[in-house]
Formats: structure tokens, C-alpha cells, sequence
DNA sequence: CCAAAAATTTAAAACGTTTTAGAAAATTTA
DNA sequence: TAAATTTTCTAAAACGTTTTAAATTTTTGG
């Protein structure tokens, strides 16, 4: 069953190729009966255009308009973590309102990225690309410089070109304000539920958890610090318990994330301790859920809907060619004091 | 800035352009060395394969590697509901395996939805399309029969067609579970907090609750039924403190899922109620926050896993021209006993 | 009824790649 | 050294569409 062509249609009517393509596509030369005619045995015949052939023509600089968003793992991220949630959603706006197709690129952060980067970049021909979740010597980034492709990094990174863009929330800060926050709720033993090992995004937050510490003229004492392997509520249900398994003391808990301090909040409750009374929790990101929660949470909000919107807007400038002002723009996080901590 | 072409490589190096294609496309016929020249030139001209030429040579029958998945307004779907996370993640491994393309369509179901969807399927020519949260004479069935896309509908759907599949887990049965476990437990007084009235899955699940009522002898109350406007947890907090409002007699709460349960739960508490002693909850979904929270939710679980796979298997069916066996399949849910209710 | 104008149709070229079949060059063999 | 073989390269055709410029047909006006 090979697919039906102009030309069948053409031979069919006794009409010349160009005649057809000229009807299908609604030109005024066509003669409204030929018109009818054709439109008529095109859909008969199940006619779909060859695609192909057509951006070839259109000497479409292939693909103009595709963005390519990269995140490793996507949906994973997209379920366990609403702030990738937000700035995807965000996205679809723009694809949805400027007809732009957005390929969601389901990388594999386990082996061979860089490979399937390639394929994928080289593939689609992009317009822009997206990365989502930035690690340290990102190979993706590599591949889209010698591609010429622009990019827009959700993350902390370092333009190095004019086609290079970043957009970030500061969590030094926020880690910081949530950890200054249990210092002045009187918490002087706090221990820190982290991200994903070598991710830098759990690098930093550390580093804020850190100079509150020193700040306050606490000391940072190892035994108090965890990175669980999950990045759900269960990674920070077994954080807590391996906390208390280390029979040491503390009466303050900052997570790196919401879902984590929900895990830690459950270990507590089951152990007998009192959330905030015996042990106050922090957690980041502000989730839905986190004011729902018993307690409520205390947590650190990104400006999410803002970060996605700068994003936009130099995506956007960069479709249409103008040029974006700022290569790089942080934003503040912001500490939103419930009950937990 | 034109695109390098394979012609400008050829000029350069004062080679035909066919030995540059066939050099970089790793054929035997070209000498070490011209191969080396030609994949550095390439490299340091910036050439990237012009796809539609090279998918139009191809006979490539339009994108033949093209997966539509369609959910009106995706990605706010997955944020809210991990039934679809989980589903599009299954999804994910195959497009990752098998190198295919998944292209999410941004759908918007407010107005001109039919003409959105005709102009994706038409754009993309997709080999088979995914077709989530079907509405009752969903327009994309009658775009997809009209193209002759193969698809698979995941939800309550009757295929008319060999082309057509539906993979879904009975609703009916789900909310019987729920509801029935609430009469065992003793209430007789049982609210539902539906979901977007209008959708499918909610008049079915609202069937389910309707039935266990009858079974047991219990009158079913116009007043006990709410509908709320969001589906997120305030629309479950919303909807009980309608129903509070509502200055009604009730015992037992079955939300259509699990964060309408969250919001439904807080609101109970706050009114100085306690959960499940005053008032039982059941939700649907179970989602992973579920057993975390206070009191863990009893809920109802579909086999989320075994749906997406089996959707897969078609699709990787129809994608290598096979035919898959049934056209139709329907899973059980399952009731998970938690403290709640 | 003819010339001019308008409406409708079409032939030919182009888009950038791959494939096929064979030519040219280099190497080996007799 | 000529013939045979192998290696390396290329000319030409093809893929399905759109565009341009021109040809044909129809209509209009005198």
C-alpha cells in the first residue's frame, strides 16, 4: 500500500502535478470546480503530503522550528519534582501559542549520553535547546557548541558566548535562609538531607546549609550531614532513620526538597518525636502539597513561574532573531514560614 | 549565513558529492584518508545532514518514527496526576530504545481543539498517536480514523477497527471497592468528591459509588455529591468545607483521587474533626505521597505498570507491522487498606 | 469576429541527499 | 608488460513537492 502522491492524483484527474499542489493549497488560480475536484479524490485517495519533500522545497533551514528540551530522565524529574513540572508546563505555552514543536529529549543519564545527545541535536536540526538539571563539564553543552545550536541553561552555569544563556534561582541563598531560620527557631544541631550525590545543584544547597553554620558560629559536623540514594519521600524516610541509627543528636532538619522533608516528617512521627516541638523541618521547592501536609511545611520557594518566563523570552527572541539583553539572570528564593520548622 | 550543503564540502576539496556522503556515512569504498579529510572538513564547515532531503531520498514513509501522545494540556496532567507521569515514563523507555520520537501535543481542549489536532497529525504524520483522558466524542478519533493512523486510546474507549486498541483499568469496579470498604467500615453517610464534571472517567467512577450504595440499602443523596473546579488538593479542601457548609449529616468521604483525599483530609482536621474516627476518607491513585501521609491513605491502586506496558506492546506491534492480539483490554484495580478509612 | 485581457493550467527547474551502476586509478597477477 | 583484479571515486537518476515563467484556454470589449 504505497502511499498516495500528487502524481496519482494528477494522473487520476488527468491534471498536471503542479495543478494539484496549487488546489490542495488553496491557491486563487485554480478554478473553484478544479478546486472541488481535487480536494474531493485527495481525501478519497487518503492523500497526506510528504513532509519531506516539502521542507525540502521550502528549503525550510531544516526543521526552523523545533526546541529541543533536555532533561536526563525527564519524566522522572517531571513527577518527583514540580518545579521542572512548572518550568516544563511554562513551555508549553510558547510551543503552544507560537506552533513551535517542542521534542522532550527522554536522555539516559546512565552511560553514553553524549552519543545520543549527538543523535538527537543532529536529528532534529533545532532552533534552541533547553537543559534542564546542569551537571559539572555538561557534555550536552559541548555538543550544542559545535553544533552552533543556542541554548538557554536552567541552572547554574556560565555563559561563555552570545549564544549562550542562563537563568537560575540562587540557592546558596535559599539554602541559606532555610538554615538561618532553624538557627533563629533556637535549633543548634542540624542535620542536612541532600541531594543526589555529585549533582551541583546539591553542591550548592550544601554550601548555604554551610555558611549559616559558620555565620551562627556553628561547627559543621559530618555525622549530621546525609545524601540519600532516592530523590523521593522514601529517600528521606530512610535518611531519618539512618540519622537516628547514627545515635546522634540534633533537633533541626533541612531537606533539599519537599518530598524529602515528607519522608523525614513520617520517620519522626513514627518515632515519637514531635514536628516542630522536638525537631524542627525545612524542606525546598514548596510544593502543592507542602501547605497540605501536617504540619504545613516550611520551605523555600523558587520564583518558578518568573524563571520559566525569562527563559521564554529569550527563546523566543532568539526564533526571531533579535537579540536577548542579559546572557545570564538569577533570581531570589524566598523562605515561606509554615509549621514544620 | 547559508547552511553548509554536502556540494560546498565537494567544491572545497575538489571531490564529488557523493564520495563526501558516502565518506561521511562511513561507507568501505572511500580511502582512510579522503574519509578523514572529508569528516574534518565537515566538522570545521558546521555541516549538519539536511533531513528533509535526506528522509525524502529515504522513501521514509513521512516520519515513519513519529509517536503522537496526546493529553489536553499535558503537561499540567502530569503534574498533578502520577497516573499519567507513570504512563508517559513507560512511554519514555520506548521512545528511548527504540530511538523513536515521542512529540507531545500541547493540546487545548478550551476551544478549536479538532483544528489543532489536524494540523499536529497532518504536520508530523505520525505512525501510531496515544490518546489519553478521552472525552465523550473525543474530535481526535475522528481526526486520526480520517488520517488512518493507527492509535491507542487509554482509557474507556470501544475500538471499531483493527486499527484501533484501548487499554484501560475499570472504574467501575475501583470506586465499588472504595465505596463498599467504607459501608464495611460502618458508614452510612458517604460523600463523593467527584472529579471535572463532564470527563468520562468521573461519571464512571460516580457509577461505581452509586451501585455500592445500592447494594447495601443506601439511598443515594444528591447532597452528599460535590464536583469540584480544580483537581488539585484544594479542590478537595474546597469541596469538603462546600459540603460542611452544606450543614449535612456524613460519615465517610471517597474522593476520585488522592490529592482531592490530601485537601479533603486537611479541611476535616481543621474543622476539628478526626480522620478516620469522626469521618472515613478513601481516595483513588495511590499515589507515592499517599502512604506518608497522616493518616496514610487508603486508596485505590491501578496497575499502572501493566497498563503502559501493554500499550507499548501494541504500539511496538503496529510500528513493526505486526498485528497485536486484542484490540481491547481492561485492568483491575486494586483497593489498598491504609488508616484513613 | 478579432484582438486584448483575464483566467486557468502546465513544463521545467529546483531543493539536498542517497543509490546504482559503472568509470578511472591503483595494485596485483601472470 | 599486459591483463586481471581491486580499490577508489563519480555521473546520473531518483525521492515528492513548490515555484517560476510561460503556454493555453476562456472571457471581454470594440
Amino acid at each position: 500500500m504505497p502511499l498516495t502522491k500528487l502524481k496519482d492524483i494528477a494522473v487520476k484527474l488527468d491534471l498536471s502535478i503542479p495543478t494539484v499542489s496549487r488546489a490542495l493549497g488553496g491557491f486563487t488560480d485554480i478554478a473553484e470546480e478544479t478546486r472541488k475536484l481535487v480536494t474531493k479524490t485527495a481525501r478519497e485517495m487518503g492523500y497526506r503530503p510528504n513532509t519531506a519533500a516539502r521542507d525540502l522545497v521550502a528549503q525550510k533551514k531544516p526543521k526552523e522550528n523545533i526546541l529541543i528540551l533536555g532533561v536526563p530522565n525527564v519524566l522522572k524529574s517531571i513527577s518527583l519534582n514540580s518545579y521542572y513540572a512548572e518550568i516544563i508546563r511554562a513551555f508549553c505555552n510558547i510551543v503552544d501559542s507560537a506552533r513551535y514543536q517542542l521534542v522532550l529529549s527522554a536522555e539516559n543519564d546512565t552511560q553514553n549520553e553524549f552519543i545520543d545527545y549527538h543523535t538527537l541535536i543532529n536529528k532534529h536540526s533545532a532552533t534552541a535547546a533547553i537543559i534542564l538539571d546542569i551537571k559539572e563539564d555538561d557534555e550536552r553543552i559541548t555538543v550544542l557548541r559545535k553544533a552552533d545550536i543556542p541554548f538557554v541553561v536552567l541552572g547554574e552555569f556560565e555563559p561563555e558566548s552570545e549564544r549562550e544563556y542562563a537563568v537560575w534561582t540562587d540557592n546558596i541563598i535559599g539554602s541559606y535562609l532555610a538554615t538561618s531560620h532553624l538557627i533563629k527557631k533556637g535549633c543548634d544541631r542540624i542535620a542536612m538531607v541532600g541531594g543526589l550525590h555529585g549533582q551541583l545543584v546539591s553542591m550548592t544547597r550544601c554550601r548555604g546549609y554551610r555558611r549559616a553554620l559558620k555565620e551562627a558560629g556553628i561547627e559543621f559536623d559530618e555525622k549530621l550531614m546525609i545524601e540519600p540514594e532516592e530523590m523521593d519521600e522514601h529517600g528521606g524516610y530512610v535518611a531519618l532513620l539512618e540519622l537516628l541509627h547514627r545515635n546522634i543528636e540534633f533537633n533541626g532538619v533541612f531537606c533539599a526538597s519537599d518530598l524529602r522533608s515528607i519522608g523525614v516528617i513520617k520517620a519522626l512521627k513514627e518515632s515519637g518525636l514531635k514536628v516542630p516541638e522536638d525537631v524542627s523541618v525545612v524542606g525546598y521547592d514548596d510544593l502543592t502539597v507542602a501547605s497540605f501536609f501536617d504540619p504545613p511545611l516550611t520551605t523555600v520557594r523558587q520564583p518558578t513561574y518568573e524563571v520559566g518566563l525569562h527563559a521564554i523570552n529569550i527563546l523566543q527572541k532568539l526564533i526571531n532573531h533579535e537579540k536577548p539583553e542579559e546572557n545570564k539572570k538569577v533570581f531570589n528564593p524566598e523562605l515561606i514560614v509554615r509549621e514544620s520548622g
